[in-house]
DNA sequence: GTTTTTTTCGGAAAGGTTTCCGGAAACCCC
DNA sequence: GGGGTTTCCGGAAACCTTTCCGAAAAAAAC
């Protein structure tokens, strides 16, 4: 038997387990003399304590699960590095699942979540996701739990946001003190709350500025070729826009590849604004007019507040829905 | 007690804990009634398999590492992705570490892997590492491991790799036949196998065309201020180069930026290709002579070997290292 | 010097699952 | 209808740790 574990300890020492387990816990019910000689052996024979046992017997698992769309893409990979980040400062682990989109796979990741695995999860949802009962019963089921970015307003569960309408509110404004006058919105077909955010952001600034009719909001999805298609007849049809506003990164990058395709100057016969955190638009032809979400802090937040709860700290009531500042970086493509 | 666990199931079943045990794992040992009985309840209850119990008892947890210097980069997102999409189809769990190319904390990360934890890792060490010990320690402790992309070539470990130098020896090939008489190359400040992959690729190009003294090699860092500058006196030198090879996605942007401030023209006075997974790198100013390496493939590959290994399956030679070509996608910053 | 408290430790239970072993019933074969 | 298989199931051990409880010894209190 050359496994080395709390048995194997005490043998050796002429100890009892309960004692040696004592010793490595630091507890104040054994003799400094004994711990020092427990804590002697088990570094010689680098003992480390089988996670499986604790967590069976402390019934916490020390791991917490990230549940989102995809991961290569700049926004959620740069949110994983924050809670990462935090995670490991904690001494967590970090399970990763990815529904690709997919409402199927991401209810049955929760339910899979649901027998203890992690001590709490942090979830953006899909965005073909319209019911969130999953959600419920995970919340229900006791786990702790926190949903950032797209999150649904109903449930009862704290939320890591941004202000998308707030910012969608300012890109537009700045689009149309800029000059444009038919502003067309590329939303996301889908239900969450950062798409009618976002697009709430939208209407609401063009009608401050009386604008109200010439709303343009077209429905983009996951498939690129489709959304260039989409935008080929936005921009070949008779009333074509003088801006174009992409909900999604992706949409943006869709609208970058048919304005060249069309030989369609940015910014001077269309002018584009995207969200996105990629860290290249600055380098893109032309350079990208960006809102960037705070992606690592958003990851940060949400998983101290989640740990807050793993802890069973009182939440304060502004820590049930945190807002953080999305920031519009102007570059040549919305300029005048 | 509300908890739904075999005990529960066994009294309102009026059946023993093995009897439940073996009709939810499919054991011939048990009737094809009692079997319907059993099932029927646990659904009916919801009862999931506490899995720490389980890991305990099989002493195998089901879930794999992923261990990685950053997740904000489009190569390892690719890479996970393909991580994930594998093991979730073998219903395996993925923990993620990043070690942030910080060797101690890669040593750290290890060690704490080597009790039992996970079923197998897989690792791209970071840039800083230049001991391979703590790789070697958890092979001799048994942990299936199979190392991918930043390897070292010496330790008994299977590999999942790019054809690094050929790749390299190809645009630096197409770069002299474009004209190129002095071509930098933009290195990676470490020890990894993949940047003596891709510098000798460089080199074996040179020297192919006579051109071994006109090698010019410029060590870059994590620092993107420090790497501007280095770029920043190469090009303002008296012998500027009329290429940019640049090992590193993040050189290439480095680049780009300081080209862009010194309005140096590519490709005209400067042709520039890059190692880099960036799906927008067709939307560059100008469009980006790329690079682009199998990371969702090599992800995928790594993961599958991983399984074999910790299934015990028998490895075949060309297992043991295996070579996923990446691709030169020729565009404008490298045209003539 | 006796009683009470504190210190230090051992024994054993508990957490939930899997699996070995043995036993009882049912079946088969001649 | 006795011997031998199957079939099906229960009991209990095992995985390793944490923690409750109690006990012995040492220290403190009176």
């Amino acid at each position: 038997m050359d496994t080395v574990n709390l048995k194997r300890l005490a043998k050796e020492l002429n100890l009892a387990i309960s004692t040696v387990s004592r010793a490595l816990s630091d507890s104040h019910e054994v003799s400094s003399e004994t711990r020092d000689r427990v804590r002697a052996l088990a570094k010689k024979l680098g003992f480390q304590p089988n996670p499986h046992a604790s967590s069976l017997r402390q019934n916490k698992s020390k791991t917490i699960a990230v549940v989102i769309p995809e991961i290569d893409n700049h926004f959620f990979s740069q949110v994983l590095n924050g809670v990462e980040t935090v995670a490991q400062d904690k001494g967590y682990h970090v399970l990763i699942y990815l529904t690709h989109e997919d409402y199927n796979k991401e209810k049955s990741i929760l339910q899979l979540l649901r027998n203890g695995r992690v001590d709490g999860l942090m979830i953006s949802v899909s965005n073909t996701t319209r019911n969130f009962e999953h959600l419920e019963n995970c919340r229900e089921a006791g786990i702790p739990m926190v949903s950032f970015d797209r999150i649904d307003e109903q449930i009862d569960v704290p939320k890591v946001i941004t202000d998308d309408a707030a910012i969608a509110f300012k890109a537009t404004s700045h689009l149309i003190k800029n000059g444009c006058r038919r502003i067309a919105f590329l939303s996301m077909s889908d239900s969450l709350s950062i798409s009618s955010g976002r697009q709430s952001g939208y209407v609401r600034a063009l009608e401050k500025h009386g604008m109200a009719k010439q709303q343009l909001v077209v429905e983009c999805g996951a498939d690129d070729k489709q959304n260039a298609q989409e935008i080929r007849k936005l921009l070949q049809g008779k009333q074509r826009p003088d801006a174009i506003f992409a909900a999604v990164e992706r949409f943006a990058i869709n609208t970058y590849e048919v304005c060249h395709e069309l030989r369609v100057a940015i910014p001077q016969e269309l002018k584009v604004i995207g969200f996105s955190n990629l860290p290249a638009a600055a380098l893109l032809d032309p350079p990208m007019t960006t809102i960037v979400q705070p992606a690592y802090e958003m990851g940060k937040e949400s998983t101290s507040i989640l740990f807050k709860i793993i802890e069973k700290k009182a939440l304060l009531h502004s820590e049930k829905r945190i807002v953080v500042p999305s920031l519009l970086i102007e570059r040549r493509s919305s300029a005048v």
